[in-house]
DNA sequence: CTGTTAGCGCATTCAC
DNA sequence: GTGAATGCGCTAACAG
């Protein structure tokens, strides 16, 4: 089997021209006449000849690929942010390694590693579940990074974030509204920012609203929906009259509305139950979710314009946290 | 800023020993002395030194890298799957490009081509939208190859199937104890052999059933919730009185069940409805979905094993379909 | 507009 | 057990 893939000395030898002309012709790169790039091209193509991204990322020192970690993809909510993010970058010709953390800090050190490995110099980080100097020590490994729903900083770091404090404000308004006077919060890992600062949200609106802000009531889970169901259990024995319940996102609270299914409580009408993100099974499922939209798509979209502005050059505005909007359905209606 | 990185060159001076020992050392090749490859070690530890994985690979004419290629990554089941794969792929030191098609067969040729650019020889393809012939000349830029429900053959490739006409059967045969006689089957894309499987399967099962097969029963649609909803809607007009929807996948399904609760139709009461793949939500939304339950991670595990089997050139016994199992769920219970 | 020289960071193949 | 030479496929920086 001849199978060997041809290279660039191959085209450049069928068309009788030098290597770098077929180079400058391939890539599209100025100086080459109409008509050699033309025939070189031809050539190319009848050979099969593709570049060798890896060749030429070591000789030019910039690759093209470049990578997005996050915690979960079996979360609909990291799918679909990683799917807007990589089709934002195949638009642009740019590959993307993937990398699944499975909610391991370890593991995402190791995802910086191989990333670093491969010699990839934009990276987006959804989730992290990194302490902030730890990430910001892994962060510098790499030239660009955008991070999503995480405050750490640096000088090659940027953030998109969406506003969690504003959105747990406006649920909490929503639940006081309805007459709930014993809210609990099922919160996220705790090295997560975006649960931290969900769970500030909770706390402020909740003193806002003239309540008081019980830390028994506030109970860690892990953010599936196993972990929803459990951290329902968790706050019954805490508190069986407890009439609401936050959780830190969707998976979770559908997990808590399982929980308490199997506990016997009604929903809404014992407790209710509000979520975030708004993935798209929270529509579907019974009773449908309450829950803080984000506009998920956008997010991963703008995170990886971020990213590749960022790897341009390109000075970046001071962007706005994306506001969530509350979604009542059923599970508070 | 100052900030290159230290190559394998940096170690070698700074240990004072050759380039080649270090890389020995550091890959834990044997030829090196106890103590220098300790000492090495160090070195290139407190030296931050990474290997390139990209000039690793061009030198030794072998990537680390793999690819996972597959339709859409915010359908649960193909990101369970992958997660899955990239899962087991990691525990080997291998990392794996993720490439979403958007079930575009144009996009399908450009992952592939992408694939092919990055050198990578390893490839695992999940659900293709292309015809066996173009897929088959596109597989050849590849040494190894796994296909997950389809059956085009070749001398790289592999399969891995779910054994779809079986899961048909069992899913006709519930429905056919039930008492429905009109069944209508929710068809994914024709480009899709799982989605031919599946419709055959039907097929046979009603014939086999003493029902005729009926072709303006099935009805082509697009693998989403949206493309489920709108199928119902065609089906309710080509025949009013359909009594039981099967669909091609499970998110196909819940749209179903959206079309026909918009159009008054109680569930299962008027029509039954019956998925695929049992994701998660299938057993959250409402009424929960009947299915055929797959194991996913398993799927997506076995794939990537056999993919490494195949890098190994470890000699593979020929693999019997995973066989569905038919839950039983409110949607047609 | 086109070609030549040098080298990216590393592994293979030999020497010693 | 260790090192030197050579080249993987490609591009940057010049030379013509």
């Amino acid at each position: 089997m001849g199978k060997r893939r041809s290279t660039i000395a191959d085209v450049a030898r069928a068309a009788g021209v030098s290597i770098m002309t077929v180079s400058r012709a391939v890539n599209g790169r100025p100086g080459v006449g109409d008509g050699t790039r033309d025939k070189v091209r031809s050539i190319a193509e009848a050979l099969g000849y593709r570049p060798d991204r890896r060749a030429s990322a070591l000789a030019s020192r910039s690759s093209t690929a470049l990578g997005i970690v996050f915690p979960d993809m079996a979360n609909p909510f990291f799918a679909i942010l990683a799917k807007a993010a990589t089709d934002t970058a195949r638009a642009r010709g740019l590959n993307v390694f993937v990398m699944n953390t499975d909610e391991s800090p370890t593991r995402e050190l190791s995802a910086f590693a191989s990333l670093h490995e491969e010699r990839i110099e934009g990276i987006i980080v959804a989730g992290s579940r990194l302490s902030p100097s730890k990430l910001g020590t892994a962060l510098e490994a790499f030239a660009d990074v955008v991070l999503v729903n995480n405050s750490t900083t640096g000088p090659n770091i940027a953030n998109v974030d969406v506003d969690d404090r504003s959105g747990m404000i406006q649920a909490v308004t929503h639940l006081l509204a309805k007459g709930c006077t014993r809210i609990a919060f099922a919160a996220g890992p705790r090295v997560s920012v975006s649960a931290q600062r969900r769970l500030a949200g909770y706390r402020t609106a909740l003193v806002g609203g003239g309540l008081a802000f019980d830390r028994r009531r506030v109970v860690k889970c892990t953010p599936d929906i196993e972990g929803g169901r459990r951290a329902a259990a968790a706050i019954l024995e805490l508190d069986p009259d407890v009439d609401a319940i936050i959780a830190y996102n969707d998976i979770t609270a559908i997990g808590v509305m399982r929980g308490l299914a199997d506990a016997g409580r009604r929903i809404p009408e014992d407790v209710a139950v509000i979520g975030t993100d708004d993935i798209p099974y929270a529509a579907l499922v019974r009773p449908s979710l309450s829950t803080l939209r984000v506009d998920i798509p956008l997010l991963g979209h703008t995170a990886m314009s971020v990213l590749l502005a960022l790897r341009d050059g390109t000075p970046l505005a001071p962007m706005a946290a994306l506001e969530p909007e509350l979604v009542v359905r059923e599970s508070s209606g």
